[in-house]
DNA sequence: GTGATTTTTGCATATTTATTCACACAATTT
DNA sequence: AAATTGTGTGAATAAATATGCAAAAATCAC
């Protein structure tokens, strides 16, 4: 389990801070209690695909971007299913209860897929809210992350 | 303009193959005879916004991608403007004349550029056609290219 | 539980990439 | 023409990242 957390974690640091090195990221790690070396944040990095870009200010910072195939998908998946304890449509909304820290990473995961009807995300710590324009569209998304799951 | 030209040969030649490293690429670039040295590429590299990406196999290979906002182009733009000798329509396509060498490199970007109307691109070593579905769409695409080059 | 097997990790180091510094050359100013 | 300024480059090196290998931790079969 700790290994799927960690890399849930590096996925919300790269996207809420601009993580410039490995080693950064290994600092940033610490703060939220995962000891952790750089060879170890290497291997993350390779698995969940994660390469630098260059921003608008000439520095490199770690993103998550797509890769040749569309296979990305697969380790998020895996990461998604140990995270996720449940998915409920509430009305409109579709509510995802997660292990504890877990959420937020998943939620920049879901950002960047792009689902054209999802209006927005807000997450806490161990739950996350999809907001649908509507209740049957929340419901049909509600299925399609529990196929994900199964 | 050898700066161009050799970036430009950059661009094709991480389209083409699979360059995994920047020693990889100065060799490459040995082959056509480009002399140049590792820290150059580097320097190349962080201008052209590229970034090494995992593909499939798992293996790192470089490749053209988005930036953190769209502002990409800017550099590109500068090189197609140096390389570009005409743009013009006949019929249903449009041919644009480069200096030698440089089409390829300049067919890799306009496919990364995603222009839905495009049904495709075909070069030579100065000669580069893109094929449009019909004689009015190319013409507005040899306004858009002429008005990127003014 | 025990032992066998697989996975994950750190350490040390190899490999790869970025940068500093010095210099060559071109364009510009005086 | 000489002085100045700017740009591009390589050599050397610093910084960052990946990896071979051994050990530790987790998982599995019994």
């Amino acid at each position: 389990m700790a290994r799927s957390a960690r890399q849930s974690k590096i996925l919300e640091l790269i996207s809420t801070k601009e993580i410039e090195t490995q080693d950064e990221l290994a600092r940033e790690l610490k703060n939220a209690n995962f000891e952790i070396t750089q060879a170890t944040i290497s291997r993350d990095i390779k698995e969940l695909g994660l390469t630098k870009i260059l921003t608008s200010s000439g520095k490199y910072k770690y993103a998550i971007v797509g890769s040749d195939e569309q296979q990305i998908s697969n380790k998020y998946i895996s990461i998604f299913r140990e995270a996720v304890i449940s998915v409920k449509a509430v009305l409109n909304l579709v509510v995802v209860k997660t292990l504890k820290g877990m959420a937020s990473g998943l939620a920049s995961f879901i950002d960047k897929l792009n689902i054209t009807e999802l209006a927005g995300a807000v997450n806490g710590d161990d739950t996350l809210m999809l907001i649908f324009p509507t209740a049957v569209i929340a419901s049909e998304a509600v299925n399609s992350l529990n196929d994900m799951l199964s």
